[in-house]
RNA sequence: GGUGGUAUAGCCAAGUGGUAAGGCAGAGGUCUGCAAAACCUUCAUCACCGGUUCAAAUCCGGUUACCACCUCCA
């Protein structure tokens, strides 16, 4: 049984999607501004093994995952390039699909666009003023916070105790337009020459947060399975969601709300940001990082806890990641030779290990524990490899067991083919050279080849070579 | 000031009452012509103080430190 952190309630509890065999989710996707840091991609890599591990489990998952495409900063890095809204909002799309694609996360099953939404949010917003719950103001039209009863259950804050400003991120002019501090933006007056849009207020643009609640409610229902997204949108920008969507719909909105923790840098673990500029995009990364060790990395780390961003920490997932790959090309190996037929002990014991790793799995995604199986099922593998007799059916149990795991953290498994023939004649001859005793030609070749990065090893079934 | 989170070996990290998973790094060994890969062995009383209990990393009370959020953030 999946047992899910819910940040509504602050406890695990058991999930069941509204209807049975189907999980409608949504996560809140990037203001496209900026190439994504891996912040952002920490969140995309979290969220996307969760999806896989649901589809894993047999639920059908329909994923939504929004671009922010207009807001303050979107206007003012337009106007910084020189370019307009819509031109840097291309821009940046195209560099995060580009980049989530380089780490293996799926596309969602739709990424919507706030500027391609903006009837619905009229509507929206219109809807809320007719129920009474929001009011214009100067061409603004704000939320009443107060009025929602539920307001600051999420993040478990009273509106009392709220230190109104406490961020210094509050734009003092608009103190004056609103009938409480609480109140957040809805619709915001356009400026002389910003982009905009015509509505019954006058020319302008989104607040920030009704765009998620227009699109999710939009493409997935009133009421839907999960909402996720990192920990600092919590409050006030989930917050926020749920008081627009429950006082229009009078539904609940998101059945389970879930966060993933930051990645930080540094030894303060300061957590890296785009505001304070301590950030590594993965643009840059993947120019000298295998994104597959980055993927490794994050998907790896339960969803909820910090990630230290450390050439240490980078270093033990290769070293970890090659272990698991190095294991699952020498099993591939040894086909050669096996025996047709299967021993069920072993094939047993993959079959505990796979339930195994589902149980961590099933507890919040608990991908410590879960890799830490599939290290067991390396073991199994590596000693399994290195019995005298074994058996075609138990190792394609374990090559497939090993794959579907993997997959689950976005790991590709696959076999580097080697087809070169100047390698295998080069490997030939020392072969010769080794049976002839001519010890130094053989070790030259090994030496020669490993300066082209290929590693040559002698095993009982042969030589068998692989890219470094 | 309010709220949430974290504190386990050199590093990463699991573990919510029964005597410390796993990985990396290190040490020793086996295999090998030598290697490589792999396997085996080895490596901690859990931030601090007090309490409950036959028994606590795990529960309770207190202390300390760090991080985050409180309308820009994944």
């Amino acid at each position: 049984m999946l047992k899910v952190y819910n940040t509504l309630s602050r406890q695990k509890e058991e999930f069941h999607p509204l209807n049975p065999g189907v999980v409608n989710m949504y996560v809140c996707g990037p203001t496209v501004y900026n190439y994504i840091h891996i912040g952002n991609a920490r969140s995309a890599i979290a969220f996307d093994t969760i999806r896989r591990y649901l589809e894993f489990s047999g639920y059908q998952v329909k994923y939504v995952s929004n671009f922010t495409d207009v807001d303050d900063k979107m206007i003012k890095a337009a106007h910084e390039q020189g370019i307009t809204v819509p031109q840097l909002a291309d821009k940046y799309i195209d560099a995060f699909m580009e980049d989530t694609e380089a780490v293996n996360i799926e596309p969602a099953t739709k990424h919507p666009r706030a500027t391609e939404n903006i009837p619905d949010i009229i509507q929206f917003v219109s809807d809320l003023i007719d129920k009474g719950y929001a009011y214009e103001s100067q061409g603004d039209v704000y939320y009443r916070a107060r009025k929602f009863k539920h307001y600051g259950e999420l993040s478990d804050q009273s509106i009392d105790d709220l230190e109104v400003g406490a961020s210094q991120h509050v734009d003092e002019s608009e103190f004056d337009k609103k009938e409480d501090p609480i109140d957040f933006a809805l619709w915001k007056a356009a400026k002389p020459g910003e982009i905009s849009w015509d509505s019954p207020w006058g020319k302008g643009r989104p607040g920030w947060h009704i765009e998620c609640s227009v699109m999710s409610t939009k493409y997935l229902g009133d009421t839907f399975d999960i909402h996720g997204g990192g920990q600092d949108l919590a409050f006030p920008h989930h917050e926020n969601e749920i008081a627009q969507s429950e006082a229009r719909t009078g539904k609940k909105f998101a059945r389970y709300w879930m966060h993933n923790g930051f990645v930080t840098v540094g030894d303060e673990n300061e957590k890296m940001s785009k505001s304070l500029g301590n950030f590594v995009t993965v643009h840059d990364i993947v120019k000298t990082l295998d994104p597959q060790i980055l993927r490794f990395l994050m998907a790896t780390t339960q969803y909820r806890r910090p990630i230290q961003y450390s050439q240490k920490n980078i270093t033990d997932a290769t070293n970890n990641l090659n272990r698991i790959q190095t294991s699952f090309e020498n099993i591939t190996y040894r086909q050669k030779n096996a025996q047709i037929g299967a021993d069920d002990d072993i094939d047993e014991k993959i079959d505990q290990l796979v339930d195994e790793y589902k149980t961590a799995m099933d507890d919040d995604f608990n991908a410590q524990n879960a890799i830490a199986v599939v290290y067991e099922l390396i073991k199994l593998s590596n000693v399994y490899d290195q019995q005298t007799s074994v058996k075609t059916g138990t190792i394609k149990k374990i090559i497939d067991t090993m794959k579907d795991l993997m997959s689950v953290f976005g790991i590709k498994l696959v076999v580097n083919e080697l087809n070169d023939e100047k390698v295998k004649s080069l490997i030939q001859q020392r072969n010769q050279a080794r049976k002839d005793h001519d010890f130094e030609l053989s070790d030259k070749i090994r030496d020669d080849l490993k300066e082209q990065g290929i590693i040559i090893e002698d095993t009982p079934q042969g030589t068998r070579f692989r890219r470094e």
